[in-house]
DNA sequence: CGAGCGATTGAAAAGACTCAACCACCGTGG
DNA sequence: CCACGGTGGTTGAGTCTTTTCAATCGCTCG
């Protein structure tokens, strides 16, 4: 965490709209900027761990970041993939408990820091920020429901079919870029039935395989079929 | 919801304390209370629906109640039991968004209602409150995180034990009471395969049944079964 | 007492996982 | 510059799990 950072500035930080630190004025985000501590990390480089205490949250300024559990036998799953503007890390520090997921950067990433008790305070201080919180849990809760369900009710491939549609979301214009693993753990399934049904939506041409990074081509019927 | 309301009083509500109201001095609770109406409700009836909006929150006095979202195809994944003592249908309130589940009582309830307005206006004023439902949402987030991981990771037979758990826990002493549909709609599986599995549990001799009641026999077997 | 819904069973088919082997790319060191 | 080793990606075969569909059973409510 210590190493190589570069401050930037949140009333120019380019990711500040996409989060909710965007609907704060020039004072609420002067007053992170003053707390806040900037730095870079490389690709695999953890955030924090499951079962340790937070000491504040993240804010994603580039990169991405896997959020995952570990469940028995070490196999991971990822629940979220969070990206530029997204904040990480509130859930345990607002719970008052330890993290009960893992944070690890799936690329070089620049991230800030800011400090348990400046967050707290300005969150007990600033009810627009404080409500963008509840709101955001609270969609949080919704999404995760969703994501409940689909994992429960659909097949593999149904599956697949979703998380490729969220993350052609998470990615935008930029062809997927995650370990077969990785996605895996996010499908939820064993790598070799991924890596199958990756070949057959290729073969049936609503995606595109470069080695390691998928494009999506055809997001329509990607959603029939993981409506079907 | 019109129907023979007989209303309890929050300061003398027995359920109070297991949910966070509990934390509230005498002054919110009578607050609360001057703003809630009770009432009963028939096994079957609906609070909430999916895709309505919100106009207040409901607080179980009695009874249980199912959260569920039903998936494409009309089949419902149930994310949750609520029981005496829970606040029910505050995240979409919370998120100014519609129900993206939907509740429906197990049993015969008694539930109070609190609107919308007297319950945002408390949780503004008061921070205690106010605390307690952002570590609510926190605690739950974190819940449904590890359900994600159960569902995904899990075979059928891990899950229903999972499932069989949690019921436990909800219906304390008494016998698990629910239909196979809607047990099958919580493990996320065919009908006919959790009766199957509920066989097998029974002649492993880690559950009864007797029709279409289930009691836990030997909690520390099933949980052996769920982690392998 | 009969209708109907919920529970149960059986058999066949589909889906997914495991294990084992093989390939391909990448960075390192000689 | 190339050989080597290693990690991550891919393929095949066999097995087990789970689903599906069809049929039967049995309780509960009117």
């Amino acid at each position: 965490m210590e190493n190589n950072f570069r401050n930037t500035h949140c009333l120019s930080c380019s990711s500040a709209n996409a989060a909710f630190f965007g609907k704060l004025n020039e004072d609420g985000l002067s007053q992170i900027d003053s707390h806040k501590k900037c730095s870079f990390l490389r690709k695999k480089q953890a955030l924090f761990t499951e079962g340790t205490y937070p000491r504040g949250v993240f804010c994603i300024n580039e990169g991405k970041v896997k959020i995952y559990k570990s469940g028995e036998e070490g196999k991971e799953q990822i629940i979220q993939i969070a990206t530029a503007g997204d904040l990480v890390g509130f859930r345990a520090m607002l719970a008052e408990d330890v993290y009960k997921v893992s944070a690890v950067t799936l690329e070089d990433c620049n991230i800030c820091f800011i400090p348990k008790e400046a967050f707290l305070s300005i969150i007990d201080a600033n009810a627009v920020l404080r409500n963008g919180i509840i709101k955001e849990l609270s969609k949080e809760l919704a999404q995760q429901a969703e994501f409940i369900t689909n994992m429960a009710q659909k097949s593999v491939r149904q599956r697949l079919a979703v998380i490729l549609l969220i993350l052609k979301d998470i990615y935008q214009e930029e062809p997927i870029n995650l370990s077969r693993e990785d996605l895996a753990n996010f499908v939820g399934t064993a790598t070799e039935t991924l890596i199958r049904l990756l070949k057959d939506l290729k073969e049936e041409g609503l995606i595109d395989t470069q080695t390691r990074k998928i494009s999506v081509i055809d997001p329509k019927k990607l959603v029939r079929v993981s409506q079907l």
